[in-house]
DNA sequence: TGAGATCAGTCAACAAGGCTGACATAAATT
DNA sequence: AATTTATGTCAGCCTTGTTGACTGATCTCA
């Protein structure tokens, strides 16, 4: 599987302390981890099906939206797909007038991607959802709680590239 | 996308309580979650690659070792995939003995499944390395970051079947 | 300037793993 | 006896990933 949940929760117990990290506690880990996300996702799956989109379409969206004027490289990289696979969405995206692609002004082999209005307008129907959710769920559990979710998360994103990641997300602390 | 981060970490500063649930904040969350579920499913894949497995095979292997004797529909269930669809993978997995699949004693139409000692042995090389994930992130992160994680995820499962997946996940505290 | 590297785009073929719909069988329930 | 339930299966479709091969435009460097 992946993913997985973690134990008992908020207050933190000597006992808790004592007994980290046995396996069973990771197992929950990776178990909530799982559960967690399927749910998470399925937020945008619903607006998506409606206009015959499917996720790869949503990444590509949310990226250029995240740094507009990204070239085909740069959202390579990201999204960690071969350039046929890429192609396919940024086709459709581009046909249907969502992502306007115009070419580099210094190299002028690079595209420069950016949103248009009606890209801006289902970029925020997507997003709008999964926000809600995580607001919800940062509001519930508390700004300690948000610190270690995010810690824990952090820890977990391969060490090799975690800073150039952090950087991105734009984790990095003054 | 499907997933993002959280902002910075550990000390939670005056200043981040005040800013709490920034829109900012919300979009790193997601990030942060996307880059990070990333990373944690790509463990299990290189075993399953060589096996001519895919995830598919890993979380059905996953939840038959978790609950022994579960049936079909008790995977159903938790998978939340059509019955076609997980027919395709347990066919496989029966046929290649990693499963063994029994007419249930009371109920005759059922099947419980329990894994073979081949089945035993292919469910922790899978989970090996991620279960090795999760150590180092929560051991890094420190328990109260863990706590903070689980409190944030069982937040983000559907309100609707939350306390049944924290049950199945043996979130539940005495 | 000219050779070679790089960025983008495309074609073809393939596979995993979702989905729907339709049906069949055996066993349990009413 | 009729109906419902649990499982299994066929067929077909879609999205999204993969490899490999190749083109054209442009940039870089010797």
């Amino acid at each position: 599987m992946q993913g997985s949940p973690a134990g008992g929760a908020h207050p933190v117990s000597r006992a808790d302390q004592l007994l980290f990290l046995t396996d069973e506690q990771l197992r929950q880990g990776i178990e909530l981890l799982f559960f967690a996300y399927r749910d998470f996702t399925s937020d945008p799956d619903t607006v998506l099906a409606e206009r015959g989109y499917g996720r790869a379409h949503h990444r590509a969206i949310h990226f250029i939206k995240r740094r507009p004027g990204i070239t085909i490289a740069g959202l390579l990289d990201i999204l960690q797909v071969t350039k046929q696979s890429l192609n396919r969405v940024m086709r459709q995206l581009v046909d249907d007038g969502l992502v306007i692609s115009e070419m580099g002004k210094e190299d002028r082999r690079q595209r420069n991607l950016h949103l248009s209005p009606a890209g801006e307008k289902l970029e925020h129907a997507l997003s709008e959802p999964q926000r809600a959710r995580v607001r919800q769920a940062f509001g519930a559990a508390g700004p300690e709680a948000v610190a270690g979710f995010r810690a824990v998360l952090e820890q977990m994103i391969n060490e090799d590239d975690r800073a150039e990641v952090l950087h991105l997300v734009g984790q990095v602390r003054p």
